[in-house]
RNA sequence: GGGAGCUUAGCUCAGCUGGUUUAGAGCAUCUGCCUUACAAGCAGAGGGUCGGGGGUUCGAAUCCCUCAGCUCCCACCA
C-alpha cells in the first residue's frame, strides 16, 4: 500500500521546486559551446500586475524555453520590465491627484522622485508573479528599459539617428491626448463608433462679395464638430459641383465670430456628403490641415492643451470642448444660424491609455523618418528570414511596412527618456548624449567659448516608450552596441543574437515587433529573432475580451493557488493555437487539476510495486512493453512535428492522451501484477524507463509535478533536475506493432461490450474463437484484459449460439450457449448485413464507373477493389452466421 | 472605403497540396459501476446531410463562384 495521499496537492511542491531551481541556478545561462536558444520576454509594464494575457504568453515562452533546454540547447530566457512612459505617468498622476497634488504644481525633479518611488514600490511585482507560474527566466539578466545602461543606449540611438538625418523636428498635426496632455503616435489611437450629431450651419455670404440677384444670401455647411468653427479659415467646395458655381470667389462669414473666410475649391470635397460644403479648420483636422497647407490658409489653434478653448477662439474661452459643443448649438439656434441637426454615427479616436477623445492638434514634435529604415525589415519578413506564426500576419505586416509613416517619438511627459536636445540662447539646437557634450557642441556652433550649461535649455519632452523597447533584443545582451555602429558586440550578443523565438500579441505587431526588426538591422547587423509566435487574445466564456473594467478577468495568482500552476498552464494551452483567441473558462483549470491527479496516481501505483527477480515476465507484459516503446517513438516524432509548426496545443493533447488513455488505460492495466503478486524485474524497470521519458516529454508543459515525480522515481544526486535531463530524439518505429495492438484493443472493447450486454461478470472466463488474422501476442493481451480462458483459431464457426463481431477482416465468435438472445443477436446481424450490403453497392457503383477506373490513380482503384473483396467476405460470413442462428 | 480570415458534434477545435474518412479529438451529456492507483475515477453509449446555393471533377469538408453571418487589421467623408 502506498502511503502517498490519493489526491495531488501542488502548493508546497511548486514552492519547493522553484526554490530548488533557483538555488542551483538552473535558469542561468552563459555562452558556451552548445547551440544557443534565446527568448527575450515582451517586457511587461514595470508597475503592472499579471493578467491572463501575460499568463498565456509567458506559459508559451516557458514551454519553448524548457523544451529547448531539454533538447540540449543552451536556453536563455531574458526577463525584464518596461518603464511604460504614459501608463506609469498616468498612474502616478492619479495617485498624486488622490492626495490633492497636481502634477503642474511640482517641478520635473519632484515629480520624477514620486515616479521612481512608485516604481520601486510596485516595480517587479509582476516578475515575482511570473515565478509562481514556473517561468524559467534567467533572473540574473533582468533588464529594465530605464536602467542607467539601457537609457544610455536609447539616448545614443537618438543621437545616431539624428546625425544620420533620420530624426527631425517639425510642426505637424499630431494626435493630442488632452487628458495626459501629450502627443500620441497613430498606433496609440483607437477608433470607436460613436453616436453623434451632424449639425447644419449657415454661413452668410460676406458683404465684401455680396450675392448677386437671385443668389442665396447664405450657404449651409455640415459638421460634427460645431465648436471648431472658431478655427475656420475657409469653406471648401468641389470645383465640379454645379450647385455652387455661383459661390466661387465669394467670401463667407464664420458664424458667431463674424470672421471672413474665403471659398476655396478642391476635389477632396465629396459633393454627395452633407451639403457638399466643407468648413476648413486647418488646426484641428488632419484633412483640413492638408487643405490649409495647399491653399496657404491660416491655422488658428483654438484649443488649450487640456481641451478647453483658448483666447484664439474668441468665445467660450476656458470652457471644455464638449461643453462648448452643447452651448454653441444653442447659441447658433438662437442666432438663426442652425439649419438642422441630424443623428449621425461616426468614428472618433480615443487615447489607448487614457481613453480621452483625441484632438488633432498642430504642434512641434520629433519624428523618425521611417522609409529607408523599414526596407530591410520588410524584406526580412517577406523572405522568411523572420517567420510569423500564423503566417497570415505576413500580409498585414507588408501592408503596414509599405505604407509606413514617420514616427512621432516625442511625448509631453516626464517619465521616460528625456530628449537629448539642447536649445541655444540665440535659437537653434544641438543634439548630444550628455549635457557636457551638448555644451561643447554648443560652444562650437555659436563660436562662443563663454557659454555655460545654464545658457542651454534641454527639450522638455521625453521619448515614446517604444523608442526604447525597440532595442530590447539587442540592448538586453549588449547595451553598448545600439547607436554605436563602430562598437564590437560583446560575447553575449554574439552568442545569443539573433534570438530564436518571440512570443507576443498581434496587437503590438507594429508598435513593437516591426520596430525591433528595424532596430535589429540598423544596430545589430540583422534580424533580432527567427520566429514570431503571435498569440490570441484571452476572452471570457461569452467571447468578451478580458478587461479590468468588465471585471471578467480572473486573478491568475488566485487560480494558481486554487488549482496549481501546472493545472493553470495546461488549461491555458489546451485550446490555444497560434493566432486564435483563447476562450478561457475556469473549467479548463479543473481539467488540468484532474490530469495532475491522474499522473500523481500513476506514480502511486508504480511506486507501490515491488520488483522480484524470481518472477518471470509474462507474455502479455512483454508485448505491452514492446508496444509502448513503439508508441513512445511515434509520439516523440509527432510531438517534434507539432513543435516545428508551433502547434503547442496539439502536442500537449497528444501527451495528455498518451498518459491517460494509452499508459494508464491500457499499458498499466496490462502489466499490473495480479493481486498479491510481485512484478517481474524486467517489466518493472522497463516501466520506470518509460515513465521517466514520459515525464521528460511533459515537463515543458507542467514543470512542477514532473519534477516532483522524476525526483522520486529514482535516486537523484543533489542539483539534478528533470529540467536539464535530455529528451530522447525521435527515432524509427514499427507501424505494424502499433496496428497489431490496436486490433487487440478493439477485441477487448468488443468483449467488454458483450459482457456488459449479457451481464457476464468479469470473473467468469470467456472462450474466444476467430477466423482470420490474430496474433498470439494479441491473444495474450486479450487474455489479460478480457479474461478469456481460451483463444483459438477456427476454419469455420460451428457454434451457432454465440455473439460475434468483426475487427477489420477478422471474425470473432464468443460461444455463449443459452445466454444468447437469438432474436437480439439476429437483429444485430441483420443490421450489420444491411450496412455492408449498402456499403458494397456503393463500392460496386464506383468500380462499375468506367471513368473512375480509367482516370483514378491505380492505388485508389486497388483500394476500392480491396474494399469490395472485404465487404463481400464480411457479407458472406454474416449470412452464414445468420443462417446458423436461425436454424439454431 | 480597402484588405485578411473564419463558419465542421452542445462547447472549443483538428482535418496540410481533393481519393484508407462510413468525417475525428478534448470537454460536456447519457447509462452502468465505490473493480484493492485514481469517483478529480472506471466501463460503455449517443451526438454532425462539414453555414446556404451553384459549379469543376470519375470523386468535394477539402478547389472555383455566389449569398448569408461572424471576427480582425488598415484608412478616417466633414
Amino acid at each position: 500500500m502506498s502511503t502517498l495521499a490519493s489526491v495531488y496537492s501542488p502548493v508546497e511542491i511548486e514552492e519547493k521546486w522553484y526554490a530548488y531551481w533557483m538555488e542551483h541556478k538552473l535558469f542561468h545561462s552563459k555562452p558556451d559551446g552548445r547551440e544557443p536558444y534565446a527568448i527575450v520576454i515582451p517586457p511587461p509594464n514595470v508597475t503592472g500586475v499579471l493578467h491572463m494575457g501575460h499568463m498565456l504568453n509567458n506559459t508559451i515562452q516557458d514551454v519553448l524555453v524548457r523544451r529547448a533546454r531539454m533538447l540540449g540547447k543552451n536556453a536563455c530566457w531574458v526577463p525584464g520590465t518596461d518603464h511604460a512612459s504614459i501608463a506609469t505617468e498616468a498612474k502616478v498622476v492619479a495617485k498624486l491627484a488622490a492626495e490633492g497634488v497636481k502634477k503642474t504644481d511640482l517641478t520635473r525633479e519632484a515629480f520624477l522622485e514620486h515616479a521612481w518611488e512608485w516604481t520601486r514600490k510596485h516595480g517587479g511585482i509582476i516578475l515575482e508573479q511570473l515565478k509562481r507560474l514556473g517561468a524559467s527566466c534567467d533572473w540574473e539578466r533582468t533588464s529594465f528599459t530605464m536602467s542607467e545602461e539601457y537609457s544610455r543606449s536609447v539616448i545614443r540611438v537618438f543621437v545616431d539617428l539624428y546625425r544620420q538625418g533620420k530624426i527631425y523636428r517639425g510642426v505637424r498635426m499630431v494626435n493630442w491626448d488632452p487628458q495626459a496632455q501629450t502627443a500620441l503616435s497613430d498606433e496609440e489611437v483607437v477608433y470607436r463608433e460613436q453616436q453623434g450629431k451632424l449639425y447644419y450651419l449657415r454661413y452668410r455670404v460676406s458683404g465684401a462679395t455680396p450675392p448677386a440677384e437671385g443668389e442665396p444670401s447664405y450657404i449651409v455647411v455640415a459638421t460634427t464638430r460645431p465648436e471648431t468653427i472658431f478655427g475656420d479659415t475657409a469653406v471648401c467646395i468641389n470645383p465640379n459641383d454645379e450647385r455652387y458655381r455661383w459661390l466661387k470667389g465669394k467670401k463667407l462669414v464664420v458664424p458667431l465670430i463674424n470672421r471672413e473666410a474665403p471659398v476655396i475649391e478642391d476635389e477632396y470635397v465629396d459633393p454627395e456628403f452633407g451639403t457638399g460644403c466643407l468648413k476648413v479648420t486647418p488646426a484641428h483636422d488632419i484633412n483640413d490641415y492638408m487643405l490649409g497647407e495647399k491653399f496657404g490658409l491660416e491655422a488658428i489653434d483654438i484649443f488649450n492643451d487640456d481641451g478647453t478653448l483658448s483666447e484664439k477662439a474668441q468665445l467660450y474661452v476656458g470652457q471644455d470642448r464638449f461643453e462648448v459643443r452643447r452651448q454653441v448649438e444653442l447659441d447658433l439656434a438662437a442666432a438663426g444660424l442652425l439649419e438642422k441637426v441630424e443623428d449621425y454615427a461616426n468614428k472618433v479616436g480615443f487615447s489607448e491609455r487614457t481613453n480621452a477623445a483625441i484632438e488633432p492638434k498642430l504642434s512641434m514634435q520629433w519624428f523618425v523618418r521611417m522609409g529607408e529604415l523599414a526596407e530591410p525589415a520588410l524584406a526580412a519578413v517577406m523572405d522568411d528570414d523572420v517567420q510569423l506564426f500564423p503566417p497570415k500576419f505576413k500580409n498585414t505586416y507588408r501592408h503596414w511596412m509599405e505604407n509606413i509613416k514617420d514616427w512621432c517619438i516625442s511625448r509631453q511627459l516626464w517619465w521616460g527618456h528625456r530628449i537629448p536636445a539642447w536649445y541655444l540662447p540665440q535659437g537653434g539646437l544641438v543634439v548630444a548624449e550628455t549635457a557636457e557634450e551638448a555644451l561643447t557642441a554648443a560652444k562650437e556652433k555659436t563660436k562662443n567659448p563663454n557659454l555655460t550649461l545654464a545658457d542651454l535649455r534641454q527639450d522638455e519632452d521625453c521619448l515614446d516608450t517604444w523608442f526604447s523597447s525597440w532595442l530590447w533584443p539587442v540592448s538586453v545582451f549588449d547595451p553598448n552596441v545600439a547607436g554605436h555602429p563602430e562598437a564590437d558586440p560583446n560575447k553575449d550578443l554574439q552568442y545569443y543574437y539573433p534570438t530564436a523565438d518571440l512570443v507576443t500579441a498581434p496587437e503590438i505587431l507594429f508598435f513593437w515587433v516591426a520596430r525591433m526588426i528595424i532596430a535589429g538591422y540598423e544596430w545589430a547587423g540583422g534580424y533580432p529573432f527567427k520566429n514570431v509566435y503571435l498569440t490570441g487574445i484571452v476572452r471570457d466564456k461569452q467571447g468578451r475580451k478580458m478587461s479590468k473594467s468588465l471585471g471578467n478577468s480572473p486573478d491568475p495568482i488566485a487560480l494558481i493557488e486554487k488549482y496549481g500552476a501546472d493545472s493553470v498552464r495546461l488549461g491555458m494551452l489546451l485550446t490555444s493555437p497560434a493566432g486564435n483567441d483563447l476562450p478561457f473558462d475556469e473549467s479548463l483549470c479543473e481539467q488540468g487539476r484532474n490530469f495532475c491527479n491522474k499522473i500523481w496516481n500513476v506514480f502511486r501505483l508504480i511506486k507501490g510495486w515491488e520488483p522480484s527477480d524470481s518472477e518471470p515476465q509474462p507474455e502479455h507484459a512483454r508485448v505491452a512493453v514492446e508496444w509502448f516503446g513503439t508508441l513512445l517513438c511515434k509520439t516523440l516524432q509527432s510531438v517534434a512535428d507539432d513543435f516545428d509548426k508551433y502547434r503547442l496545443s496539439e502536442a500537449l493533447m497528444e501527451l495528455y492522451k498518451l498518459y491517460w488513455d494509452e499508459f494508464s488505460g491500457w499499458y498499466l492495466e496490462i502489466i499490473k501484477p495480479q493481486q498479491g503478486r510481485q512484478i517481474d524485474k524486467r517489466t518493472y524497470s522497463a516501466t520506470l524507463n518509460i515513465f521517466d521519458v514520459m515525464l521528460r516529454l511533459l515537463h515543458p508543459f507542467m514543470p512542477f509535478i514532473t519534477e516532483e515525480l522524476w525526483q522520486n522515481l529514482a535516486e537523484r544526486t543533489e542539483g539534478a533536475s528533470i529540467m536539464t535531463a535530455l529528451q530522447p530524439r525521435a527515432q524509427e518505429f514499427d507501424e505494424e506493432t502499433l496496428s497489431r495492438f490496436e486490433q487487440a484493443k478493439q477485441v477487448v472493447t468488443n468483449l467488454r461490450s458483450i459482457r456488459k450486454d449479457k451481464n457476464i461478470p468479469s470473473k467468469e472466463p470467456l472462450t474466444l474463437l476467430f477466423r482470420g488474422e490474430f496474433s498470439s501476442a494479441s491473444s495474450a493481451i486479450v487474455g489479460r484484459l478480457a479474461n478469456t480462458s481460451q483463444v483459438a483459431s477456427v476454419a469455420e464457426n460451428t457454434e451457432p449460439l454465440c455473439a460475434s463481431f468483426l475487427v477489420k477482416t477478422t471474425e470473432f465468435y464468443v460461444p455463449l450457449g443459452s445466454m444468447v438472445n437469438v432474436a437480439e443477436e439476429r437483429k444485430k446481424l441483420e443490421a450489420d448485413l444491411t450496412y455492408f450490403r449498402k456499403f458494397l453497392s456503393g463500392v460496386q457503383a464506383k468500380l462499375g464507373n468506367e471513368k473512375f477506373v480509367g482516370s483514378a490513380p491505380e492505388s485508389i482503384v486497388a483500394l476500392e477493389r480491396k474494399k469490395q473483396r472485404d465487404a463481400e467476405a464480411k457479407i458472406a460470413s454474416l449470412e452464414e452466421q445468420l443462417e446458423k442462428l436461425i436454424r439454431g
